[in-house]
DNA sequence: CGCCTGGTTGATCGTGTTCAATGACTGTGG
DNA sequence: CCACAGTCATTGAACACGATCAACCAGGCG
């Protein structure tokens, strides 16, 4: 899925030793189907900020992000701006059988990518039918994951946005690198600026600083800079965010 | 993927006399597996509101549409209600890998389902590599058209979205039930009540009516009835839906 | 005829946007 | 070291779009 502007680093890489190996869809592979897979993929990071494929670029390969994070977007001709994803670490890039992509993927930090090439990958998952398996139910939980947004965008109200969306930051961290022992979230880094929040939302940057600082006031969150939250009271942000 | 609560009529089948056979996921079949699939297919006509498979139901069959339209639907605790997809003949109903459905399906009008045992189903899905490829491929299109959903209610105005709307039906519809001969889509019936729609928007009834009023008052469209849409200004409609 | 459902239209209200000023933090150069 | 610019976020005030509340209308049906 990668266009060809944004190389920065590229090597060869090994499976054995990839972090995300049993997270990502390579996971489905025997180990001799990986070492085919192995065959074909180099690892690239992408900067901040740098494009991964544009909309309406050919599209020339898929990936797997080992770190970082991607955020695909679509825009307006006058430039409103919504963003459809958010991809992390193990998650997969990229839209078999179609040559261009419908939307713009960007690094939203520095994003460490494992990448094949489009038509050698496209050959593997003909060949090995678990793979295909695995990167179908993949895409069912991404539309899954998109109609639940569709229902946070159409219906719900800032504050019940802001609540959802550093819920489903702290599930996401949650495991990855959340602090605070035990059984609830505790304290984690958002992956993106207010700016974004505001675009995944649906909503202006002014109202989502409001509402956090609402939150924060109401004690539900507290911050430690701009990016660091901990979830105070989680039952409360969950009544918050309407389910 | 329908529930056991909602026979009105069963009967077997042919597929070689089916209206939506070439259309529909069934149309990566060969003659052969065809007749495998006519095998575990059964008829069955849901009348209009009935619920075809509820939130949370267990999944026991999927389905293809013959005729009619479905809408799959997301509802909060508080009974506010977000349509996350539409449903037209030809379109396959389920969700493969999962046991539960994460929204519910209901007819919207009276709708004729070509059904498959899910287990049977999914036995036959792993035997044809096509078929299973075809499932894969109108699930990334429904991604793709969610993602598209998206953009529109986190960013469009209320008269964007429902110009988008109308423009969206003409384009199902052409080709399929309009009038008008040549190129340009003429006069339709919109397949769904105006709270539907405002379900589907993420307005309210009110403003969908308002909004359609305009453009009829703005000469883009022009009413019969309350169903039928003929519209007259085609460039007019998209620009004001804003791509 | 009255009732019911679905739709339109009007008046008012409130949430979230817009415009604008201020604050917090970072990196750069004198 | 501090001044300065630049980015990102917060906060305030005014405004506007769409929601809400309410009245009315049209068609179908007992």
């Amino acid at each position: 899925m990668l266009g060809m502007n944004d190389v920065t680093q590229q090597q060869s890489t090994r499976c054995d030793a990839c972090t995300v190996r049993h997270r990502a869809v390579c996971g489905a592979l025997s180990q001799k189907e990986i070492e085919r897979l192995n065959a074909i993929a180099r690892h690239r990071t992408v900067p901040q900020g740098q494009a991964i494929v544009g909309d309406q670029d050919r599209v020339l390969s898929f990936a797997n992000i080992i770190s970082g994070v991607v955020k695909l977007t679509k825009t307006l001709c006058d430039g409103r701006q919504q963003i459809v994803g958010l991809q992390f670490a193990s998650d997969f890039i990229g839209r078999p059988f179609r040559d261009r992509s419908a939307y713009e993927a960007t690094a939203v930090n520095d994003v460490h990518l494992c990448i094949y090439d489009r038509r050698q990958f496209e050959h593997l998952v003909r060949e090995f039918p678990g793979f295909e398996r695995r990167l179908f139910e993949n895409t069912l939980d991404e539309l899954d994951a998109a109609r639940d947004w569709m229902l946070l965008l159409g219906r719900k109200s800032a504050e019940e946005k802001v609540a959802s969306f550093i819920l489903m930051v702290s599930k996401k961290m949650d495991g990855v690198s959340r602090q605070g022992g035990d059984g609830r979230p505790a304290k984690f880094e958002l992956p993106i600026t207010r700016t974004e929040i505001a675009d995944f939302l649906g909503l202006t940057i002014e109202t989502v600083s409001r509402q956090v600082s609402r939150l924060k006031s109401e004690k539900i969150i507290a911050l430690e800079g701009l990016r660091t939250v901990a979830v105070l009271d989680v039952p409360r942000l969950e009544q918050a965010s309407s389910g």
